[in-house]
DNA sequence: CAGTCCTCAGGAGCCCGGTA
DNA sequence: TACCGGGCTCCTGAGGACTG
């Protein structure tokens, strides 16, 4: 392995890189999703290891899956997914009890909060009394890295969970923890491909039979960067392309598992 | 009718490679 | 060589359908 000096690579101090991604979502987005993947590596690294897989191997190049398993003698592709940053704009009780959090953390001054209240029009008594519409006002007038995706949200998120750290309870009762905001994974490739011939819409969803395992990694909703595991075969089919998956995946209680073994040995 | 839930379409920012 | 379509990551916002 050559050394790779994050300095050389960037000119940045890691402080200086840090205040890039504290600013910069976007660029944290990025980064976030291969860092995932890095963290899945390691797992594999280990079961290899133990002697639970014989090999692995990553992506070579574009439409390959995330990786490749050989486990005794047979192929399993794994594609790596974060779940999806907790939503906290989808109703006036989640907004406010976001906005509330921010404002016990000191992310919010009661200066700020009150400067806000005064933009978007007359002024109301508190934030509690804000229409849906007024509250949505105020969030847009959030710093972007509030508003936005970054590590604000996923302390948020693991602050709701009594027992955010996986493995401390069996996996359904973990999952259940999440019920009233279920965890979530955008399950499309980003972009339609034009050049198909008739609907290139069904291109942007996966292929029945094109992955074996989806391995979430929880660190949106928990601060962990941990996973839990399905076979893409229980999954829903979407409903118009009945060759395809769904692209709304739910993580709840039933065929998902923290334990990869289990899964590739059956 | 306000509030909620959900899906769809596409954006930001990164990159590569085929083609004019 | 420059351009641009399209690959990747995850996220947002509009808007339709539903609910109380």
């Amino acid at each position: 392995m050559t050394e790779f000096n994050l300095y050389e690579a960037t000119g940045l101090t890691s402080q200086e890189l840090a205040e890039v991604f504290q600013y910069n979502p976007r660029a944290y987005m990025a980064v976030r999703g291969a860092v995932a993947e890095k963290h899945l590596e390691k797992v594999l690294e280990n079961l290899m290891q133990r002697g639970d897989i014989d090999d692995y191997r990553s992506a070579l190049g574009d439409m390959e899956k995330d990786f490749y398993l050989q486990v005794q003698g047979k192929p399993i592709t794994l594609e790596c997914k974060n779940v999806e940053v907790i939503k906290t704009s989808n109703n006036k009780s989640s907004q406010l009890g976001y906005v509330e959090y921010l404002a016990e953390q000191g992310h919010l001054s009661s200066l700020l909060i009150e400067n806000i209240l005064r933009e978007i029009g007359p002024l109301k008594n508190s934030l509690q009394n804000l229409s849906s519409s007024n509250l949505k006002n105020f969030f847009k007038r959030l710093p972007q890295k509030y508003r936005e995706s970054g590590l604000v949200k996923y302390q948020y998120s693991a602050s709701k969970v009594p027992h955010p750290k996986l493995g401390q309870l069996p996996d359904n009762d973990f999952i259940n923890q999440f019920s009233q905001s279920p965890m979530t994974i955008d399950f499309q490739r980003t972009r339609n491909s034009t050049n198909e011939d008739g609907d290139t819409r069904r291109n942007r969803y996966y292929q029945v039979g094109e992955i074996d395992i989806v391995a979430a990694c929880l660190f949106a909703r928990t601060m962990e960067w941990k996973f839990l595991y399905a076979e893409a075969k229980n999954f829903e089919k979407h409903a118009q392309y009945s060759d395809r998956y769904s692209n709304r995946l739910r993580i709840e209680p039933g065929f998902w598992t923290s334990d990869l073994v289990e899964l590739i040995s059956t």
